[in-house]
DNA sequence: TATTTGATGATTGCATGCAAAATGATGGCA
DNA sequence: TGCCATCATTTTGCATGCAATCATCAAATA
């Protein structure tokens, strides 16, 4: 695990809060689970001060709940949380498109084209999971190439949280990914019409939306509160 | 401050954080300073560990930057940051604007507006301080009264870190202070005929403004990086 | 029987101690 | 003189210990 020459120059309490935030985010801690400090550091090999310290970490990215004296507990994801990070992640994901555009070099620009292409391929194949795969890749790749700090530090918040709702919510219904897949491909048209405005609209559109659908998903498995 | 029957129920890392975040976001502690754990620690009476999490909790909020094994100092505020910062705050608060529009009660309409009042108050008194706290107070008011979680979360810790902006460009330049008075009187034009999409577009360019400025602001003084 | 009080065990919050890493200084050697 | 190696000091990172707080439950009282 240390090995690999990446050694281990990383501190403790970062690697926990890693390792914790992919278990929350995937579900595989579930929310409103109880968070016993030597429990943890026991299934952890470590002690409790790193793990405190990457609890706390992680409070602050709103992924655990710590109630002071009583203890921290995955967050609970309510139908208002999703909706509400959407709202957010609609600007700024217009925000970053429209700087991605203006600032990707040519072999950026084909490489997100090949990952659109590669998550059609998968919608045309029905692979449902791939297609997640690579929207994901998609929107991530689009907020790394608007270089900027700021936003991708603030995105990757919020999608760590929304992240949350997807095994809450499996199954896309074929509309609804019919829909997105359709404003994926609008949106690609305008990126290789260097319509920026455009792209920048498409992908507002295009999210909140996703948001929408998240939410209808939730409310109707009725797994959230 | 422990009475009326809230008593005194904070952890004492929260305090601390609470307590370096206001020095540093006041410049009270500049931008760069090392902070020697042991020095802190006995400035504020306390051991190291609530201090180290209220550090890792700075950390995350961008106002500390830690290096493993050489300690954490005061982040450095570069122009870059604030553009990107301002890049956020542009469309983050017209959302802001468009909700509290929506949301807002008719009492906290006329509140808005009296803050509002008393901003060109101060102005037309050339009392440029009071100008900047009821604008400050203007705008966290517009967000608060969106009425979302998600969103204020994020403005606050992006608002922090501009705020250190200030100490850094004292002094706005009468024609700029009079564009942003005049952003702010369109804006209440709209807030007062309910025309939400112009409030949060005149919102959306005064924030920009406000950003550019403080950048050209930065750029002459040279203090920032 | 229902409610409250007291005691016990578990859990968190903070302080302290110890080992590893980094910084700075000193001395040897070219 | 300049450079590198080595060692001492400082500082951070993590582990452990102790006190304060909370949860649970049984006993006592109305």
């Amino acid at each position: 695990m240390n090995s690999t020459f990446g050694l281990q120059r990383q501190p403790l309490h970062t690697q926990v809060a890693e390792i914790l935030r992919a278990q929350i985010v995937s579900g595989d801690l579930p929310p409103g689970e109880r968070m016993n400090e030597v429990a943890l550091c026991e299934a952890l090999g470590i002690s409790r001060t790193p793990l405190r310290e990457a609890v706390k970490i992680l409070e602050l990215e709103g992924l655990v709940t710590i109630r002071p004296h009583k203890g921290a507990m995955v967050s609970e994801i309510s139908l208002r949380d999703i909706g509400e990070i959407f709202d957010l992640l609609a600007p700024l994901e217009a925000l970053g498109t429209r700087l991605a555009l203006e600032r990707m070099t040519a072999e950026e620009r084909t490489g997100i084209l090949d990952l659109h292409d590669r998550m059609i391929g998968c919608y045309e194949a029905n692979d449902r999971e791939g297609c997640f795969q690579n929207d994901y890749r998609f929107h991530n790749t689009m907020i790394e190439l608007a270089r900027h700090d700021v936003l991708r530090a603030t995105h990757t918040g919020l999608t760590n949280r929304s992240q949350r709702g997807r095994y809450l919510a499996p199954r896309f219904s074929q509309p609804k990914l019919d829909e997105a897949m359709a404003a994926h491909v609008r949106l690609i048209e305008a990126v290789r019409a260097d319509d920026i405005d455009a792209a920048a609209e498409i992908m507002f559109d295009h999210v909140r939306c996703t948001g929408e659908f998240v939410l209808d998903t939730l409310r109707q498995s009725n797994l959230a509160k």
